[in-house]
DNA sequence: CGCACAATCGTTTGCGTCAACAATTGCAAA
DNA sequence: TTTGCAATTGTTGACGCAAACGATTGTGCG
């Protein structure tokens, strides 16, 4: 299989080797190639099941219908249902997606980023893990490059995400409005602009509600698991227990989860819980969570028209094309 | 940034473009270039940002370093922490993985195998959704190609997946021993290798605990939240409940609890749960579902270590290399 | 003083494709 | 018959790299 090169089809019909390129190529007619001709060579082709090599064609035309892709962590669902997106969407104008995890490690997004730029991709769409722009600006005069997720202060580089502080601010205002008066954040890792802006969302939210009694509190320093459980251990054991608590990421809820049941504290009754990002499961929990649900697929299809506008050149390459998405209050039982 | 070439330095530096390859190769020593001209190169190319055109070279060597990855849907965790797996330990090697998600379908798989091949990929890792494996077969021939999770019987394909006969077996073994008399699994894709060797295990199961009265029942067709949704309902509501219900997947798993959570059933006290498949999320539900844990971190790495020594030509071509790895049962609160 | 042979680097070709130029017909109009 | 032009197909470089094959020095030795 696919052993035939334009080459042995032409020694096989006795065509040139440009006739057969522009034959399968689908510019027979515009170069007037015989019907008989460009029958007898799309036959030969078929026969040989002849497959025109992405590499070398590749290299003459300088594109390779190839996108790069750096998620931080394939196996989050949010990133893997990012991923999803973007292929589905993507792959419906012939590209192809090269995929790297980065696995929040600043180094293998170097290698992943440069490996993309050695490899010619025709874009790059990202979620960065390093705390620099440096490396992706540099990149960026040469491919097109969007963010998701996380970007950066002080760059034009183009970036869809979703609006952290209107999400974080209309959750904290929801606890607010159900009751809640001493609420605590748990947020991830504090120098990326995700968190930022939520820590800013949920302060500002208990700000305009500080008439009322409203204290709201914010700890923690990673998207973690374990900073989940540790940071509820350290809450609750204290004197001032909240009544609410909002996780900043999925991972942080399901430590608050399990240390809250090995408290036997039950939710919502003891404590109320509210989450960021979403996940099938929550609907399945018990109690339901509720969450602040990012527009995940909306955010790829974003990302992915920016960077095919860049590609096309319809997207000047100075404009800036920066867009925070809405995300949804998606209401649970465990407040 | 990247616009130079062994051409261009080979200009500047006044060394031929067959010296800077050999450098910027590493092979100076090997050619006993000078270690002065060898510096002299080694210092331009850094200070140029030159970064080797991986299509040029992938022409010429006829390797692309490169690993072709088809899942049915990245979404999913299973095949997010296969990829995941695959992804770190190929990266390890040097190869870089494109990944195609196939939505189950099978006129995706074959657009993305048929890519991959024109991309002239050094290796295919895929979950083949197709139900023949004549194509696969056919790209065998000319590049390495490993299937997991799901398989065809009479192919010497290289394999590796979960022994679900055994999985299934012992799953339903430890049902029995809790004292569970009426059994019913809910099933996934009929024409599936792993469904038909989950309802073997299962079958077989039950059939040598027939003289003590337990009995087995299977239904479903698809490993969908409706399809557990929908069996849950019909058996549910007939005159001959269940004691316990064996989903095929997480996904029936979720249809399964929502339906019997609205039918105000608690589990495990009126009805028993167990389910194949893993997830992060079944240690926080409640109850905690006890579950039929396929190693797919393992998995990953045994299929990509075939796959490499193919590569490395290290695994004859036509040596059969099929396995099947034992998973685990985890053991939660839901039996 | 000439020659062998290391030490050091260069020329050229080809990977498979596409495209800019050319080339070859045939046929109708002048 | 010549000219012109449409209708067909061919030739010939690149693209950037690696490797096969050479080429040029210089040094030690007989």
């Amino acid at each position: 299989m696919n052993k035939d090169t334009l080459h042995t089809i032409s020694q096989r019909t006795g065509y040139s080797v440009s006739t057969i390129s522009r034959v399968l190529s689908g510019k027979g007619r515009q170069f007037r190639i015989s019907e008989r001709t460009i029958e007898l060579i799309t036959k030969e082709a078929e026969a040989c099941n002849y497959i025109p090599d992405q590499i070398a064609r590749g290299l003459k035309m300088k594109k390779t219908s190839t996108i790069g892709l750096t998620v931080p962590a394939i196996d989050n669902p949010f990133f893997a249902n990012l991923a999803s997106g973007l292929i589905a969407h993507l792959k419906k104008y012939g590209y192809n997606i090269l995929l790297a995890d980065t696995m929040e490690d600043e180094r293998n997004e170097k290698d992943a980023l440069m490996s993309f730029v050695a490899r010619k991709v025709d874009g790059i769409v990202t979620v960065p893990v390093s705390s620099s722009p440096d490396l992706l600006e540099r990149i960026a005069k040469s491919v097109p490059v969007v963010l998701i997720d996380r970007y950066f202060e002080n760059t034009d580089l183009p970036y869809v995400c979703s609006d952290n502080y209107s999400g974080s601010f209309a959750a904290t205002k929801y606890l607010i409005g159900k009751g809640y008066r001493r609420i605590h954040a748990i947020q991830g890792v504090l120098t990326s602009m995700p968190n930022k802006e939520r820590v800013r969302g949920f302060l500002d939210a208990v700000a305009s509600h500080a008439d009322s009694g409203v204290t709201g509190t914010v700890s923690g320093n990673s998207f973690s698991l374990e900073n989940g459980i540790s940071e509820t251990l350290r809450i609750m054991s204290g004197n001032d227990r909240p009544d609410a608590i909002f996780a900043f990421s999925t991972t942080i809820l399901l430590g608050v989860i399990s240390t809250l049941r090995r408290m036997s504290l039950s939710i919502p009754d003891d404590i109320a819980i509210i989450s960021f990002d979403d996940n099938l499961f929550f609907d399945y929990m018990n109690p339901p969570i509720t969450r602040v649900a990012q527009p995940v697929a909306e955010i790829g299809q974003l990302a992915s028209d920016i960077l095919l506008k860049m590609i096309d050149g319809s997207l000047e390459r100075g404009e800036v094309c920066q867009m925070q998405i809405p995300p949804k209050l998606v209401h649970g039982e465990s407040c």
